[in-house]
DNA sequence: ACTATAAAGTTGACCCATCAACCTTATTCT
DNA sequence: AGAATAAGGTTGATGGGTCAACTTTATAGT
């Protein structure tokens, strides 16, 4: 199955984001089914638990606003995790609307456990691509980010 | 609001599929709006007829093998664009399981009114890039779209 | 101090995507 | 020709994402 091929006919303006779309559908699948089998835990969860670790501990509205989700969305997730016991949520002393995060070592425990799969997948995705093509990819993505921000006013 | 900056403490391997879905998650929530706004189209209504437009009159199953739609995602789909009328559908003479698509002149008028903003919004898109960068670009989704089906075998 | 405005989270409603089960028609193997 | 297998489509169930309304607490403006 040839993929360039088929898809060589549609306008060049849609395929930049037909592309995108479909590798992202693509790898995140890839992404939720490594993630269920070996931790049952959703994507969502998975990067949640990514950040906590990266940046330590951390109030949800920083989590939205850099991953850029969906309040309500990480507000569900986050009960969940917080019910199911990776999470533990403590109430801000500075304000009293917001909480702070962390994992607790069950969390850590799952975390732990598939974050090995979760590297081999993606040592292997990074090194199919030399660094080159690394940095340009993200180059392209901010520039593509940014055009789509600047945009909004126009429409 | 430095993005770059925000993420710089995420893991490597994992900025590469985090920023692919977070730039896609932003084009799309893009494209919705316009596609409501200018016509009420939905997103995978727009990409369907795109390609019967493009590639002319088509099974339903050829559109989801070359846009990599699932099967049934597609079938609500067309079902809602054939009874309000902007697609017709005839039974294919060869293969009495399948139906052929084509637009109907409701569906092409939806079309080409949805065109003009979408192809100013690709363009804008497009031309945030320069040619190296759009060839690059595919290039690296090719090989991230090879290296997540290849992958696949490991798991 | 007092009102207005904004931010943090929660919740409900809705839409879309994904998966599996199923029915129908082709195809293949013997 | 007949049985097994595969392919095209449809449908139901489920989970996740998106949007808007609302509550509570901070922050500004006067």
């Amino acid at each position: 199955m040839n993929l360039k091929r088929d898809i060589n006919n549609i306008p060049l303006q849609e395929m930049v984001t037909f592309r995108l779309s479909r590798v992202n559908s693509k790898l995140n699948t890839q992404a939720i089914r490594i993630l269920k089998k070996s931790a049952g835990l959703s994507l969502t969860q998975w990067r949640v638990m990514v950040m906590i670790d990266s940046l330590g501990p951390l109030a949800p509205s920083e989590i939205a606003r850099r991953a850029a989700f969906d309040k309500g969305q990480l507000s569900r997730c986050l009960k969940g995790m917080i019910t199911s016991g990776m999470l533990h949520s403590e109430s801000s002393d500075s304000d009293h609307r917001s909480h702070v995060l962390s994992l607790t070592s069950a969390g850590l425990e799952l975390f732990h456990r598939a974050r090995p799969h979760m590297r081999k997948r993606q040592l292997h995705l990074v090194d199919s691509l030399t660094k080159a093509e690394r940095d340009m990819l993200f180059h392209v993505l901010d520039k593509l980010e940014l055009a789509s921000t600047n945009m909004e006013e126009t429409f």
